[in-house]
Order: structure tokens, then sequence, then C-alpha cells
DNA sequence: TTAATTCCCATAATTTACCATAAAATCCCA
DNA sequence: TGGGATTTTATGGTAAATTATGGGAATTAA
């Protein structure tokens, strides 16, 4: 499996340890393609954009392939710049220890208000870290505006391409 | 890994000393094929483009393939002649030493106006070092270009070459 | 021989590695 | 298929290693 799928409520200690779902370990580990037996997997955690109030993390394969893409961008252009300083800069390579945890840095945990639990929720090739309380504001417009949809509405239609109102 | 990744900030000392990321370190080592045990990695600094209100970084790899690059460049050339100043002319070589820091001189710290501290930032095969407070200027402007965005702009956008509005 | 630069040593703070355990999930086979 | 046996998870604590940084002695440069 390399989509992450669920989500989970997490612990984090006073070091800024916190457990990663066990699914998602499974999935970080089979996308490093550097990885072998004896070998943390490693990951990298994103979390430039200050407009994001989350963490976005990267298995090995989906960043590198951000990279490639980075690489293809004129030298200098500001497009390139902007997406260095986000990718590049503003990120945090890391692995999962033995345990199956990882470490945020305080000034992760700072970023998106973290402190004594964390919510992960899948993201496709992503997956996400939350204040467990602002994950919830953000679903509840979400569930908010589904409600306000027809009754038939259906978000598969989504898939289709159709234009919704 | 061999790409920078990552953000800090670190104390300059009189003598100009001043601690690399330990992330970096790796990097400046892994991307030095000629660094063994017992031997400082080396790398370069480049100072020269007086527009550019930071130093960039090249690890040994990196600063070789320039210069290979620039070894195809017609003799004589305008280009050629510009790098040469640039790459050759205009950078310093060092290395890291046994503390993890490196040493910069008057004359480059002066350059960038570094003083106390110093902000070191990532960019895929390189990284700069920046007055701190310089380089919070350049990136308010790169959040004030963000938030000027559609609320639903995403950076990756650039990625696929999209033209946004 | 004054100034600048290395080299060497020191240390506090931070980070990582390692060990431990209880709870939960999975196995397994009678 | 019931329920004990085993494995996996989630989480905590401590020891050990690494990092960031400072100061002085020894060297080298000018």
């Amino acid at each position: 499996m390399r989509r992450f799928r669920g989500e989970s409520l997490h612990k984090i200690d006073a070091k800024g340890r916190v457990s990663i779902p066990a699914l998602f370990r499974r999935v970080i580990q089979a996308c490093d393609p550097n990885w072998q037996e004896g070998l943390p997997p490693e990951l990298v955690i994103v979390y430039g954009d200050a407009r994001r109030p989350f963490l976005e993390c990267y298995t090995v394969e989906a960043i590198e392939e951000v990279d490639r893409k980075i690489d293809q961008l004129p030298r200098g252009s500001v497009g390139r710049k902007t997406l260095e300083r986000l990718f590049h800069g503003q990120s945090y390579p890391t692995s999962v220890d033995e345990t199956g945890r990882l470490v945020l840095p305080a000034k992760l945990r700072q970023k998106i208000a973290v402190e004594g639990e964390a919510y992960f929720i899948a993201a496709g090739d992503t997956f996400q870290i939350w204040n467990p309380g602002r994950y919830s504001e953000d679903q509840a417009k979400t569930e908010a505006w589904l409600s306000d949809q027809p009754d038939d509405f259906d978000p598969l239609s989504f898939l289709d391409g159709g234009q919704e109102g």
C-alpha cells in the first residue's frame, strides 16, 4: 500500500515525541526507496505555508517527485524561489524511530499550536498533523457546506469533473 | 540524502565562527568525494553576485558541476567570463571544522551585513546564509504575495507549469 | 610583534538511543 | 469459536551522544 488512509489521535510528550499511526508507518516505509532492514524509514515534514494550520508529511518518494519538478523550473523564477523556500527551507527531514514515533521540534509544534495531543489524517500520498480542535473546526465547516447541498447531493459527483453551484 | 533541507539561526562570534546546522553538515560531507575519516568536509562559498543579499554555499559536488558547465562555454565569451569571475574569483573555499563550525572572514560578513547572528536556509543542492532581518523582509514579501492569491491558491500549482491569474 | 587565525579544550543544552510496560489487537488451535 | 498465548502499539523514563557555543593558547601572517 502506497497511499495513506485513516485518521487518529495521539499524545505528544514533553519532548515532542508522538506515535505515528501504525498503518501510516507501513506506507512511509514502503515509499522510502532507501529503506532496508535496520534503518529507520524517512519522511519530510513541510511546515512552511503560513496559511495552512497543519504539518504536511511527505514520503521520500513523494518529496522526491516534488524536488524533481522544482529542478525543472527556471533558476531565479518566482515560482522556483517560492517552492524552494517552502519545500527545501521550510521543511524538516526526519525518520520514524524504533518505537514508531517521530519527534516534532518545538518550532513545529508551535507552528500548528499542538501540545499534548495531535490529530493525524491521511491525504492521499501525504498525511497531515493538526491541532485536534483546529481540525474539528475545519471539519465542521466542511460538513456545514455539505448540509447546504441538496439532499441528493453526492460528493462523488466531484469525480466526474462536475461543476457545483 | 544529498539535498539540503531546513532552516535555522546561529550565533556568530567575534572571530566569525558560526555553527553549520547539523543536518547540513551531513550533506556537505556526503557530497565531498574527497572526504574521508579524519579530514574536514569541504565546501565553497560564493559571495560575488552583489545583487544577492546572501552567501550561497556549494558542496564540492555541486561546485564541480558548475565548473564543468563553465568549462564547456566558449573561451572569451561574455557568459564564461562572467561566470568565471563569479564562481572562481568571487568565491571562498573552506571547510567544516572539528566542532561543526565554519569561519566567515570579515569580508564575507560585511558583504551580507551579518554580525552576531546568521540565518541559514536550504535551497536544494546549496544553502544560503542571510542577515536574519534581511531574510525576514524578503520572506514577508513572499508571504504577502501569497496572501494576495486566492484563498485556495496552492503554491504547488507552480509545479505543473500552471499560469495563475 | 600586533593582529588575525587556527587549534584545542570545555560545557550546557538539546537530541537521540535505549529500556520498560500496559493496553490493544491478532493468532492459533483444541 | 472461545479464550489463552503472542505480537504489536502507544507511551513513559533514563542514559548516552550530539550540538551549539565560548575561551584561551599556539601559530601564522603582515
